[in-house]
DNA sequence: GCTTAGTATACTTGATTTGTAGAGTTTATA
DNA sequence: TATAAACTCTACAAATCAAGTATACTAAGC
């Protein structure tokens, strides 16, 4: 094993030898991007700073610690899916556009890092075929990742912002899936 | 959002509009990489021919469509991890060294593509603390990805090459999670 | 009209995935 | 014991992607 599949500067534990076979190993991962954890984050905000007006991008992006260009893009797609709500000029800024607990950890990474199923043939939302799956009906790979899928699914589709406010609070949380 | 997290070459779903704006949609997703397809597809292939004797890679490789040389690494991690075992020279090749229901997918895809879980802060078996976290304890996002680790590891690591190949040909399966 | 603040798009960099290449080692057997 | 069959090991290369930068534009207030 090298590496796990997205990551990358995230986390690295990195050890190296310097004896004659000199073998670094190091681990990444992945599948929250930072762009996604950056938008989780700035909704968290938001949604925490909800009455008192439109939030500034440069506030969010200092008081988050998020680039501040980085999180421009990210706040736009989010805007553009309908999630947040912007005013240009002056006293303009950010606002969640839906409620709180309208506004699901699902849809918020589905629109930012995509589907969330890990092989595209078990995803609800964008499905399509693998080309390396001689039958699908019969694929085992297929059959497992849909139950991850799924599981995945449930958790994110039943999770809102404000149950994510709950747990930044709390910090525990009381799950109540659909089972 | 433009794509998740890995996936790459896998399947691409294009869209061109070749108007003034033309613009280029597409999804790519993953998780489960390419190489942990393979692995896992050549630990179906090894099991259902587990009473012929040592496989050779040159067979795995155009029988299940794998790059013959990227098949030879893959073989050769899940040997060294004591999942398979390999005999060399004339009439060797690989085969099982664990017998199937005590290989396991969480441990497969755990050696092939590294932790299971979303972000590093919530692995069991490779922990470690994100930098962009203030305070782990209060942290939503860390709560939400440890029930999305849990709920995977569950299903990965009470999954074994066993109920794979009930799957592979009966095309359904009973799971029988720890709940 | 000038400043504030978001919008839009293109580009850069480094890392990772997905392979390829080639030389080396072990084993069977003729 | 030489030879061929197979696996082993390491390095390298191309394609793709995540993450972040740069630059120019548009709209809203004052």
């Amino acid at each position: 094993m090298v590496s796990r599949v997205a990551s990358k500067t995230e986390e690295k534990k990195t050890e190296i030898n310097f004896d004659k076979s000199t073998r670094v190993v190091y681990f990444c991962f992945h599948m929250l991007t930072k762009k996604a954890k950056y938008a989780l984050l700035a909704l968290i905000y938001l949604a925490k700073h909800q009455n008192e007006g439109p939030v500034l991008i440069e506030q969010l992006a200092t008081e988050e610690n998020i680039p501040r260009k980085f999180l421009e893009q990210i706040l736009l797609d989010l805007k553009n899916s309908g999630i947040l709500q912007s005013k240009k000029g002056k006293g303009g800024g950010y606002s969640l556009q839906a409620s709180t607990d309208k506004i699901m950890v699902g849809s918020v990474l589905r629109q930012i890092d995509g589907p969330l199923a890990p092989v595209p043939c078990v995803s609800k939302t964008a499905y399509s075929k693998c080309k390396e799956c001689k039958d699908e009906t019969t694929c085992a790979i297929r059959v497992v990742m849909k139950e991850v899928r799924d599981a995945i699914a449930n958790i994110l589709d039943n999770t809102s912002l404000t149950d994510m406010l709950k747990m930044s609070t709390d910090g525990k949380k009381v799950p109540d899936y659909v089972i």
